[in-house]
This record gives C-alpha cells, structure tokens and sequence, in this order.
RNA sequence: GACCCAUUCGUCUAGCGGUUAGGACACAUCCCUUUCACGGAUGCGACACGAGUUCGAUUCUCGUAUGGGUCGCCA
C-alpha cells in the first residue's frame, strides 16, 4: 500500500492528568502518523471554561512528553492550521454554524440554544477496527450544538475542526464510537467526506471494570512516580490491544512504528497488567547504561536519604544490582550500604551468626588477609578469600555468606568480591571490624 | 430501557473450516549459583453457552449469557 500523506491528531482536555487509556490513544495515533510518514497533530479541547486548568493542560503536554511522543503541529510546536486551542477557534466556529444555518440545518430554541437537525437516515460507521458498523435512522432528540451563551458543543467543534485542520484519520476511544453517526451526519450537513475511523478498545482495570481516576495507574504520572521507564511503558501500552507480527514483544518505538497497522487493532477491552509492565521495565532497566541508571535512580536514592554525590561509585553500584529489580524505587534498598557504613544488621541473622563462636575469628582471618592484598580488584579480592578459606580448611562459601553480612548487613546483594571492591579496602576493614565488635562481639 | 462493540489459558494474545489450539507475563518444579536475581529447561493452564451451516467448527450465521460503551446545553 502506497504511504498517503495522513494527519492524526489526539485532543485531550484539559480537565485533568493524563489518563492512560489517553496515552495509548495518543501513541496509536503517533505510531500510525509515523508509519505513515505523516502528520501528529495535538489539539486542545478547552471549551469547558469552568473545569479547564492550567495545571491540567501542563500535565498532559508532560505526560506526551515523558512518554516519549512528540507532535508535529500544536502547543509550543506551531503549524498552518492554528490556532490549536478551541478556546481559540471561535471564528471557525461561527463560520461554520452559519453555513449550517444557512443551509437550513439548524433551529434556535427559545432559549437561545442552537440544535442540528440530524438527517434522520441510516448511517455507516466503516472503522478500520470495528468494521462497518450501522447506525438505524435516530429517534433521539437533534443535537445541541452552541448553548445560549454562544460557547460551542463537543461535536461540533471536533467535527469543524477535523475538517479545518484536515484530519485524515480519527483514531480515538471505543466510547465515541456510538457517537461517531452524529459526526458523520454533522459532515455530511458541511457537503464533506468523514475521515477514516479506528476506534480503539477501552483499557480495563485487572478486575474488568472500567479504568477510573483513582484506580492504580490511571494515571501516566503515576508511572513515572512509580519508578517506571517510559520506554517500557510505550512498549507495554503498544502490546494493550495490538500485535506486532514479530516472535518478540521488547520492541523499540522506531521498531513498532514501522510495524504498526491500525487495521490489526483490536476490537475488544484489554485489562491492564501492571506485572507485565513491570517486567517490560526490568527488560529495559537492564540496558541502560551505568550512567543512565544512575540518571533515572537518583531522584529515588535521594528520596530515600542517600546522597549519591557523596560515594563516587554510586553508577558502578547501581549496575551491580539493576538486574535484581523491576522499578527504580526497588534500588535503594539494595544498594544503601554503599552510602553509609552505619548499615542495619538484620536482626534474624544476626542470631544464627553468633550461634556459632568460630565465626568471628574466621571474619578476622578475612581482614587480616585483605588488608594485606595488595591489588584490590575482584580478582584480588576473590584470591584472598579463598585464600583464608584454604587456611582454615573450609570452603570459600562458608565464608562469602559471612563477609557478605559483615559489609552490608544483608544476606543478598551483588557479589562478594564486587561489593569490597567497590567500597574500597579501608572502609571494608572498618565494616568487618565494626561487624566483630558490634554483632559478633 | 434502546442502540453499539466485544467474548481463546488468571492476564495480554496467535489463530482467519481440518492444529497434539502456539507465544508472552504470572505461577510451580528443576538446572546454573557465595546470596538475591538474571538466564536455561520443563510443567500447570483456554476456545462463555445453545442452536444452526458444513463431511468437519475456536474459526461462518443466529440466539442466550456476561463484560464494556453510548444515548447531555461534559469532553
């Protein structure tokens, strides 16, 4: 199929965070625009003036932004079919009402208000995903479309401006589909073709009822509070109602958009996995470089006390973990003895330990044999240890447990060897010593 | 209530008349292993129900049930 100049738009309002069923119709559109080399455009549906913020609007121009989906026409970004608030549109509004009326489309109640008359004829959805669907000739009441006080109706602006900003293809939420008759008999009263439809199915909470805005991870903020990567996100949310014909399903954005074909969308609801998500995140973790781990952790370290300037190997500790957890705020319990040499014991282990008295000779073997290595690397480190094990005729894993504890106070963590060296030779002989006397003791 | 969309393992899904119904997450077991993990292997586990059509239905049609959506001077 030959690419066709296509342009998408997504039009939230403002009237709230950044929804994830809202994302995931943004990043459909996204994906499709790119597949297609065409156009992305963000549109801003501001007409409510009494539940439109300024702090809502910033939280979905953020939430686009985290996610990684970028627009080619809208806030901040321009464009020739501007302005890109409704708010703003009100000219174009007019414009069109009065052709409406002029072609006898209309009718004002007593009240001021002005209703569409609809056409009262059957009418064909053709949806890329739901295929065509029939609509019988409505009994409902006409279609409001400007209130008394001359502000404009959802249909109607969305219809005008589809039409004015040139909208090839709708992709938006399953919930309009029902609505989407009274669309196409507002275009058809404009003498114009409907664009192309895919609506999308709903994202469900894991217990199958709708998504709603206090539920776990309604909204895009949320992951990003959580400590999920927004690669990993995109890549889940993708996965929510869509197939890429591929055996993997870690796919990169460039990867997915070259793939994706609206037509293969679903026609039914997805539940939302917030495990599967977090293991698309652990996936993702896992490559990032040592810097850009530490990029991403350190808001999440320094929430939790840790001053990561203060230990000039916080990447290289990071690293030596990251395939230990899922979500960023997993971190720093796996990693805050690094910072800090007044670590908690924990306190079970503590009790098995001094059960048995040779313990603390043995762990003062082991300083005594590292503080005379002279190369402290892992190598250098492993050739001592098991070197004090030869001595006293045990195993290196009678002793790695032991000295394990003594420098984090934890009986899990990276390697042994890793660990010693990463903190250094001195600050390991004050652990081991600070383990003598306040636990073994 | 009317109309619309849907229904395959617990979840996300592959399948587009004939398959031992495949994969991923989760779960269980085993292997690897100084811990915790990663990784590898194996296992558990599904076509909502009832009629048709057909030599043959997960796949096509209709009905029922269930879930979701829409019927605003919200978007």
């Amino acid at each position: 199929m030959p690419n066709s100049p296509v342009r998408v738009r997504f039009a939230p309002s403002p009237t709230g965070y950044l929804h994830v069923g809202g994302a995931r119709t943004a990043l459909f559109n996204w994906l499709f625009a790119r597949n297609r080399g065409g156009k992305f455009i963000l549109r801003i549906e501001d007409t409510d003036e009494a539940r439109n913020t300024e702090a809502s609007m910033k939280a979905i121009l953020d939430g686009l932004r985290w996610i990684g989906l970028d627009w080619d026409e809208g806030p901040e970004a321009g464009g020739d079919h501007g302005p890109y608030f409704q708010s703003q549109r009100k000219p174009f509004y007019d414009a069109y009402l009065a052709k409406l009326e002029a072609s006898g489309h209309t009718y004002t109640e007593e009240n001021g208000a002005v209703r569409f008359k609809f056409s009262r004829q059957p009418i064909v959805v053709t949806d890329l995903v739901c295929g065509d669907v029939h609509f019988a000739a409505t009994e409902e009441p006409d279609m409001t479309i400007r209130r008394p006080d001359g502000s404009y109706i959802f249909h109607f602006v969305n219809v005008v401006d589809d039409i004015e900003m040139a909208i090839t293809h709708v992709i938006r939420g399953e919930d309009h589909l029902s609505n989407t008759w009274k669309h196409i008999d507002l275009i058809h009263a404009f003498g114009k073709h409907p664009p192309r439809y895919a609506h999308i199915p709903l994202i469900l909470n894991p217990n199958g009822t709708k998504m709603s805005k206090r539920d776990e991870g309604a909204s895009i903020e949320s992951y990003q509070q959580a400590g999920f990567l927004p690669a990993a996100v995109f890549n889940y949310l993708c996965l929510l109602g869509w197939t890429p014909r591929t055996d993997k399903e870690k796919l990169d954005r460039h990867t997915l958009a070259t793939l994706f074909d609206a037509s293969e969308i679903h026609s039914a609801n997805a539940r939302f996995d917030m495990t599967k998500c977090a293991w698309f995140n652990a996936q993702y973790l896992r490559e990032l470089t040592p810097e850009a781990l530490l990029a991403a952790a350190s808001p999440f370290l320094k929430s939790a006390g840790h001053d990561v300037a203060a230990f000039p190997h916080a990447a290289a500790a990071l690293q030596s973990v990251k395939e230990k957890v899922s979500l960023l705020p997993e971190l720093p319990s796996w990693v805050h003895f690094f910072f800090r040499e007044d670590y908690p014991f924990e306190g079970d282990v503590v009790t098995k330990l001094t059960a048995k008295p040779e313990n603390k000779a043995l762990l003062q073997g082991v300083a005594a044999q590292l503080s005379a290595v002279d190369d402290w690397s892992e190598t250098g480190i492993t050739a001592a240890i098991e070197q004090v094990a030869a001595t006293n005729g045990v195993k290196p894993g009678a002793i790695l447990p032991l000295l394990r504890f003594a420098l984090s106070g934890q009986t899990r963590g990276p390697g042994v060897a890793t660990m010693a060296h990463l903190v250094g030779k001195e600050s390991t002989g004050r652990r081991i010593a600070r383990t003598c006397a306040e636990v073994l003791g």
